[in-house]
This record gives C-alpha cells, sequence and structure tokens, in this order.
DNA sequence: TCGTGGGCATGACATCTGTCATACGACAGT
DNA sequence: ACTGTCGTATGACAGATGTCATGCCCACGA
C-alpha cells in the first residue's frame, strides 16, 4: 500500500500521452514508469518496468490497446488493465471486457476519474461507466459473421467489388452476399450506412 | 512580460483538457484562466477572461476550432490564436491560417511544442510544422465548388441521392451531376472514395 | 445421423450510380 | 459585348450494386 503504484501509459499521440502523464503525475501516489506509443510496444515495456497498472488507449499503431489488454491479460495476469478510448461504443467496452480490462474509460469522462481507475482496479474492482455496459448488454452482440466483418471492412474505403473479390479471394458475387446479408443484418440501405453503423457499434 | 501568460482551452474531451492543462500548468510563466468544451462558447470565455492566448482543439461540437479562430480574431484580434489538431491535414492548416492563428500544432507532436508555440506566438512568431506547410502548399487549393462539397458532405453518410436531393432542394440528377464532377476532380472511382480523400486533405 | 449454420458459388433481376451531352440563366472578368 | 464558371436541370446509357433463389461442402451439436 505505501510504495507508489507504477504505471505504464500507452497512447499515440505524444501531446495527449504526455499530457495525461503530466496529469497522472500530479497524484502523489502514482508513478508514470514508462510510457510508449505503439500496442506492439506494450508487453516489452510492461515486462521491463515491471508495472502495477497498465492504461492503453485503443486507437493505436502495431497493435489496439484492445490486443495489448489481450497479450497482457495471457502474459502477465497481475497486470491491472485501463482500456482508455476516445469513442464510447458498445463494441469496444464489451470487446475490452472479453480481452480481460479491468477498467474502461472514455476521454470525454472527468479527468479525475483516470486516477480514480487506476487506485480501484488496483484494490480489485472493475470500473465501467454504468450507461455504456447498459448500452452494450441492450445492444447484444456483433451479429456479423467473421467473413461479413472481414468484407465490410475491406469495403470501408470505398473499393469496388472486383477489387474486393480479388483482395480477399472470393467471386464477385460471394463479395455481394456478404455485403447484402450485412447490410440486412444492420437494417440498412446499402454498403456505405452499414460500414457506418457497424463502426458506430464498435462492430467493424 | 513578468505576468503570466493567460490561456483560453478550448477541447471536448474532459480527459484531454484537463491534461492539456496539467501539462500547462507545470509551466511557471503559463496560467490557464478558462477550460471550455464547445466550439460556441470559446469567444464569450475570452471576453470574461481577458485572454492572451486562445488554445483551439479543431473537432469540437457547437463550433469547430478554425469556426471560433476566424470569429476571435475578428472580434478580439489581440488575442493570439493558437490551433491544435489530432489530424495533421493541409486542409486544415490552410483554413486554420487564413482564419487568422498564429500557430498550428498537431498533437501527435511532443507535449513541449505546446508551451513553447504559447510562448512564441504571445513573442509575435508563427508556429507551424514546415512538413505540413509543404504539403499544403503542394497540393494546392480545394478543387471543389461550394456545392459539390455541400453535396459530398451530405453524401458522406451513406444517404442515396434521392435522399440527397430531397434534403438539399436539387433534382436527383443534380445531385449525380455534382457527385460526378467532385469524384473527378479528386480523381477517383465513387463517391465513398471522393468522401474519403476530401476528408484525409481537409477540403469536406 | 440428421439438422443447422457458415463459407462459398452461380444466375437473374431490379435498382442505384456514374458519365456524358446538352441546355439555360446569373454573374464576374476582359 | 464576349467568355468562362457556377448552379441547376434533363435524358440516355453503361456499369455497379443489392436481392433472391438455389446449390454444394463441411463442421458441430442434438
Amino acid at each position: 500500500m505505501s510504495h507508489t503504484i507504477k504505471v505504464l501509459l500507452a497512447e499515440d499521440q505524444s501531446m495527449v500521452r504526455e499530457a495525461l502523464a503530466a496529469l497522472l503525475g500530479l497524484e502523489d501516489d502514482i508513478e508514470v514508469v514508462v510510457q510508449v506509443a505503439r500496442g506492439d510496444e506494450v508487453l516489452a515495456a510492461a515486462r521491463a518496468h515491471d508495472v502495477d497498472v497498465a492504461l492503453l488507449d485503443i486507437e493505436m499503431p502495431g497493435a489496439t490497446g484492445i490486443e495489448a489488454a489481450a497479450l497482457l491479460h495471457r502474459e502477465l495476469p497481475r497486470v491491472k488493465l485501463v482500456v482508455l478510448t476516445t469513442f464510447g461504443r458498445p463494441g469496444y467496452l464489451r470487446s475490452a471486457m472479453e480481452s480481460g480490462a479491468d477498467a474502461f474509460l472514455v476521454k470525454d469522462a472527468p479527468a479525475a476519474q483516470l486516477a480514480e481507475a487506476v487506485r480501484k482496479v488496483l484494490a480489485g474492482e472493475r470500473v465501467i461507466d454504468p450507461t455504456l455496459a447498459a448500452a452494450a448488454l441492450a445492444e447484444g452482440a456483433n451479429p456479423l459473421t467473421d467473413r461479413e466483418r472481414e468484407v465490410l471492412r475491406a469495403a470501408a474505403d470505398g473499393s469496388t467489388n472486383a477489387e474486393l473479390a480479388k483482395l480477399l479471394h472470393l467471386s464477385q458475387g460471394t463479395v455481394r452476399n456478404y455485403l447484402s446479408t450485412a447490410i440486412q443484418k444492420l437494417a440498412v440501405r446499402n454498403r456505405a450506412e452499414a460500414v457506418r453503423t457497424a463502426r458506430e457499434k464498435g462492430w467493424l
């Protein structure tokens, strides 16, 4: 209890990362011992610095914070995991929890919640926004199959059916079938809307 | 010179905003005297607190940081303007400068540049990333007409031609014409790619 | 072992999208 | 006065997209 809490901070935007570090630095019982800017540097950094809590942004190059969380959970199970994100997408919350996260915070929550969350997870508590939790439970699980998600993700940048077919080694008709079922499952009118709502829900 | 620099901080994500405030709070000569979370609260706050420098995030509800900058520039010309953004889009830089910004920073620049920029703009200097400046000059101006931009923006969420026509009070054929010319000007294959590249360039 | 669902494919059809030619009025610049 | 550009519109056409029926193979759970 008496020694300071060692925190790893993973966030790709330097200015935000260092600002968050400054914020946590104001707390007497918390020390940011290592910062990384990429998801695929998290594990090594956590090992090297024997951290108590990892603070992981989701949107990062190399690997997402959720992927990093899953890896840490497997390799260093005693490290507590706080997942931080810009977007309060219910699907994100769901996958973060499935990856072993102990806390899930959105960046537009009050700053005080950050240090608070760090202390709480270390005490064995879980921290999640009740509103988001309700939304995650209400919307149910991702209805898309793996292939549907793959195709939708690939279609997100405006690629044409022919390009998607080549890219995914499928026939053009199959691509259209997957997109069609995805469009119906999401109850929208075309692929662009499908991409949009899948993103919003965190299903993409 | 001797009294502290009064800063207004506008950024919608509380955690980031307060973290940036903490960061600036570490500097002896800088004081964040007021924080706002919306673009349309900037002017009143700047007036009420007689600030020296306004730090404006671009992506905000109410009004963008660029719109807020233009307004401040007109109403309170002695306030120096630092525009801050997640995305280093050349078109953003261009419109920020046209709106009277004195500095343009991207959030993945080192945190030290923030305080530095505040001091520099107050000293009458301009602060911009040379690489971004080059890109902004190289890519030239936005080739889209007002209507083309409007239609493209409206089409971004996957709306169909019929919906766009209704929304914009145009005939369906006209909508298609605008999208067609936009697609050609941007040298892409369909509306989705057009939206994508227009966004990337900061032209949307 | 049977049924179900996923992954994959084809063909046919209707609709949506993108292109092009053409046109007219407004307005700015030469 | 002439030209160019923008906003708006139409009609025709080709190609892309979305839907549907149907079929095959495979794995998995009842």
